[in-house]
DNA sequence: TCTGGGGTCCTAGGACCC
DNA sequence: TCTGGGGTCCTAGGACCC
């Protein structure tokens, strides 16, 4: 029988700014988005003020100042690092892993020679926790979904592990589990679910069939078999394999000029199309996309354009020429932006494509790929940024986001090592 | 001609997660 | 309680073509 375990990080940004910051293991911490937008990462200490995930930070600004929280700007250097590091132990358990999210980590124990998985679970999390000092709670069940409903009973009926084996346990925690709590149900679905009498994930997986396809999409039944303990969600470097990539960002000022709009733009590319060649793809379109500062009674308003690439790529010269075209088609003189944003679309495998092509123009596009995979690892062992596309332009760079409480990058730049002394 | 069927591409926005 | 962040996937509806 199939069996996966979840690793999930406790609060995890949180816990990040904590190793280096042990005078805050008790207090109130919460991390903010970029642009200091939202509140992303809470410690529990927050929770228990009520303060919500997301929330945008002007709305609790009293309630933060009241109990003396400490507020940080993201700081993904360090995340990331420390991130890096957990995949790192969690590799030498097993190479069956799947990097999630930053903080979520799956690992398929299907196949290894476990005697006692609670064993095993309780030995993963002590051993991150001794090394890296990161708390986590471990989830381990027959498919992805259950295993990160196992995560969260770690935490809230376990000591930080959580093991299903049986059918029998399986339809317990099912009974025990709010259907809002399930991953994939959201504020939209779950009251329209409990409108119609189901309050309990056990009550969806006992329904019938017929009756589940009038109230959900591909996705929802997709979801409500791998509660049955069915696996449906794919594992593994396939699930790394994004269908669209995007990446955008709102500005620290709304912006009105065009220049500073392509710099931005071609940022956006440039980091996009290094995850597209992370995952060795070649994507045939991108659709750029403004944020207009003015809204809509309350609602945000947005503009997008949609270019098809003259030829499957992932240069990143070829794209960002393209993405300044959607661009110029977009602007308008008498515009105000708040935010921009790439979206890579039409995405396949680089293989695939190369199947299609002629001989003699294959070795010219050869050279195009191993330029940028040069361009990709200079910028991985020398930082992002070390090389660049002219049009991303530093002096035009105005548009970068607010990070006004932003800790030292502590494991990442010399400069910022912690002091033992002055 | 405004029409009927079917396919594809684009835009806008919904829904969810962290 | 549904938004002052970022990201992915999905879908409805319109435009356009055959």
């Amino acid at each position: 029988m199939s069996c996966y375990a979840l690793i999930d990080c406790n609060n995890f940004f949180v816990s990040c700014e904590r190793l280096f910051r042990p005078d805050l293991a008790d207090k109130p911490v919460a991390v903010l988005s970029n642009n200091d937008g939202c509140i992303v990462a809470r410690s529990n200490e927050i929770k228990a003020l009520g303060i919500p995930m997301g929330v945008p930070l002007f709305k609790v600004r009293d309630i933060v100042k009241a109990n003396r929280a400490v507020l940080f700007s993201a700081n993904f250097e360090l995340y990331g690092d420390i991130s890096q590091r957990i995949v790192q132990l969690l590799r030498e358990e097993t190479p069956l892993i799947e990097v999630y999210s930053i903080d979520e980590n799956f690992i398929d124990l299907s196949e290894l020679p476990i005697r006692d998985r609670n064993a095993w679970a309780e030995r993963v999390r002590d051993r991150i926790l001794k090394e890296i000092g990161v708390p986590t709670s471990v989830g381990v069940a027959p498919t992805k979904t259950l295993a990160k409903v196992a995560s969260t009973f770690a935490k809230t009926h376990g000591d930080g592990t959580w093991v299903v084996e049986s059918d029998e346990e399986r339809q317990a925690m099912l009974r025990e589990l709010p259907i809002e709590d399930i991953w994939g149900v959201g504020w939209r679905l779950a009251p329209r679910l409990r409108d119609r009498g189901v309050s309990w994930a056990a009550q969806l997986t006992d329904a019938s069939d017929a009756w589940l396809r009038t109230q959900f999409n591909v996705t929802g039944m997709r979801m409500v078999d791998e509660l049955r303990g069915i696996p449906r969600l794919p594992f593994g470097d396939k699930a790394e394999q994004r269908k669209t990539i995007m990446r955008s960002r709102s500005f620290g000022h709304t912006v009105r000029d065009y220049f500073q709009l392509e710099s931005a733009v071609a940022a956006f590319v440039t980091q996009a199309a290094a995850r597209l060649r992370a995952q060795d793809s070649v994507c045939d379109g991108l659709t750029i996309m403004l944020q207009l500062a003015s809204r809509d009674r309350g609602r945000k308003r947005y503009i997008s354009r949609h270019v098809k690439l003259p030829e499957p790529t992932a240069h990143t010269g070829q794209l960002i020429a393209s993405s300044l075209e959607g661009l110029a088609a977009l602007y308008d003189v008498e515009g105000a932006y708040k935010k921009a944003g790439v979206t890579l679309t039409g995405i396949v495998d680089r293989s695939e494509w190369q199947l299609s092509l002629l001989h003699q123009e294959h070795d010219e596009r050869e050279r195009g790929v191993v330029l940028m995979q040069s361009v990709d690892t200079l910028n991985r062992r020398f930082g992002r940024g070390t090389v660049w596309h002219a049009t991303e332009a530093k002096r035009h760079a105005q548009w970068q986001s607010k990070r006004e409480r932003q800790s030292p990058r502590y494991t990442t730049s010399l400069t910022d090592l912690p002091r033992l002394h002055r």
